[in-house]
DNA sequence: CGCTAACCGAGACGGTACGTCGGGTCTTGTT
DNA sequence: AACAAGACCCGACGTACCGTCTCGGTTAGCG
């Protein structure tokens, strides 16, 4: 075992759970090391200490689930359509809050400047295995889908797609979840 | 009338260039506005008073060309598919050009800011009437496709699939181009 | 002449008074460019900008008077021991007022780090040529004293002698300045 | 009675002679209690535990001689002169040993800060009983000075010329010593 | 044709935040 | 109980840029 103090516990979630609040606050661009230290009652070391880059914090917080809520596991009825379009409609209705989309366009902004915060967005929205992409291959697999469908160009159309509309500042709305998950998926029924 | 010289257009010019070389070599967050009139030859002030928000710049620079190369038009031959998988693999040679895609993910980080930014950029790479969407909607002018398609959420898709790949480090090549175009209109020829 | 905006006195003159005020009250160690910025109501860099090194301020602070009286001109009434007697009860007087030596010590604090702080001060308590260095020399020239007298190291010695009780927490009185003078001229007359 | 190990000699000693190298190399204002501990092979608490002060440790550190090397016993031949002379040529070829007189400006540094570094370093330059400021005592007590002859102000002024040297970078050579001690004792053989 | 106002370059200014250093305290496991 | 190691909160460091401002100088176009 190592000897001497350990991490702090306490910091580390109040740094992400800070890093959240005024990323909501403030967006990514007035998101500063200094204001998350002094939001969380710790010193600024103790933050560089742990992520040598801010955009890291965000990663993190991310990732543990302090920024996004989950989405639930896409359903596996038997019809793609259906499944991806709840899912769709899901993510419509999270775009939805208040300030949610502002906070997406938020984690676009730490996104550019590291791959990983890229990936865990990413991952929130529906690429992990676990939800869209693999409700897509399992319907390969059972022959709803043809074999040649490009399982990962087609998550990344639905997920961009969403964040193009988060970028332009346009809402998404369940109709446009309807709509693109029936262009995408609708004439494979 | 306003007596005395007017807005020196050459100062303009070197600021729009300066913007665009120092966003290559720096990124978005590494772009400063002491850097650009120094790199410029300019003061300050001569920035401040005609863009008051930094990423203006960029918005103009990329209105302007200065960062990307236009696309050609997208043909009509007839037949989308095959006018919307050219575009899309011009679209993947110019992702193709060595820090091109570092560059259009700086520009993202300055879409995330400014909306005139993301209408830019969607528009130099597909989203303007005279492109993509627009040769969708004669698509369905011309009975190729169902008038139900939704035209903006699939060229929306199109492109956001692409700055998908941008955001996470992925490369988009021309084989992604042609699946992508497939999977989207294949089935309606 | 050179373009452009000038030095701002007003911005020089408040930093040398706070350096002086900061100075007294929280001594050499305690004394920060934070404060004295915060206190002049100045940037720090207008402090960087114009004494990269902090004792510099106490140099010049020291130099303009913002930081101790003037003594008078020593007297030159043809007798040497009354002469340089008068300027010591003078030096005696100065040490009296209460926070008069703690601040000569911060000083002697600065003068380590800082040659021309060490030189200020030596002139500020007598050694510039027109105080008591200069009153021995006439002395010599006027055959009141020897001329193998060694005028720099005697004025050495004098201000040494005050600096050295400052610097031993020890009150220099009026007797101690007498009894001083006495011993180095006395036997002279 | 105390449990466990009592206070570690050797961390003491390495702590002080750390502290004597490192003001040595880095000067007063470039000594840190990390460096010293790091330097001694030694927790910081190990430090902070003994001297909650930093200029204690150079208190201490001088008072073992770790510092400066002992002047020789003020001689008494019976020639005040003479043996003034003497001790004030040993203090003037200590300070011809190159580094020595930037160590000196530091402890000066130090002493600013804390009175028992003034004390100790006087005492090692002859302020002890044992020394300058004790053969006067005895010459005045022999007959060799006057009875009203204030030694410890003669002893502040003879230490205080040499350090006033020290303080403006200047040299004090062993001529210095010798027409210092003659223009101080000479006239009363 | 000369006045004068808007623009220009340069860069100092009051600020905010950066990322680092060190101070002094506290925690952990070892001796 | 003292030790080494080192994480912690905190304050200051010296730097980089922000956006504003103040300089001299240089053009227009109107009077």
């Amino acid at each position: 075992m190592t000897r001497g103090p350990h991490r702090s516990e306490s910091s580390r979630r109040a740094i992400l759970e800070s890093a959240g609040a005024l990323l909501l606050q403030h967006g990514w661009s007035g998101l500063t090391v200094e204001g998350i230290a002094a939001h969380a009652g710790v010193g600024k070391q103790a933050i560089y200490r742990w992520w040598p880059v801010k955009s890291g914090i965000i990663a993190d917080a991310l990732a543990e689930g302090a920024l996004l809520p989950s989405l639930h596991e896409t359903p596996d009825s038997g019809d793609v359509l259906a499944d991806v379009t709840a899912w769709l409609v899901e993510v419509a209705q999270l775009l939805g809050v208040p300030g949610r989309s502002d906070l997406i366009r938020s984690l676009l902004g730490a996104a550019v400047e590291n791959e990983q915060v890229a990936a865990a967005l990413g991952e929130r929205l529906g690429a992990a295995p676990s939800a869209v992409a693999g409700r897509l291959s399992r319907a390969i697999e059972s022959g709803e889908l043809p074999p040649d469908v490009p399982v990962q160009l087609m998550t990344e159309a639905l997920i961009g797609a969403v964040l193009l509309r988060v970028l332009s500042r346009e809402p998404f709305e369940a109709g446009d979840a309807r709509d693109l998950a029936a262009v995408m998926l609708g004439q494979r029924r």
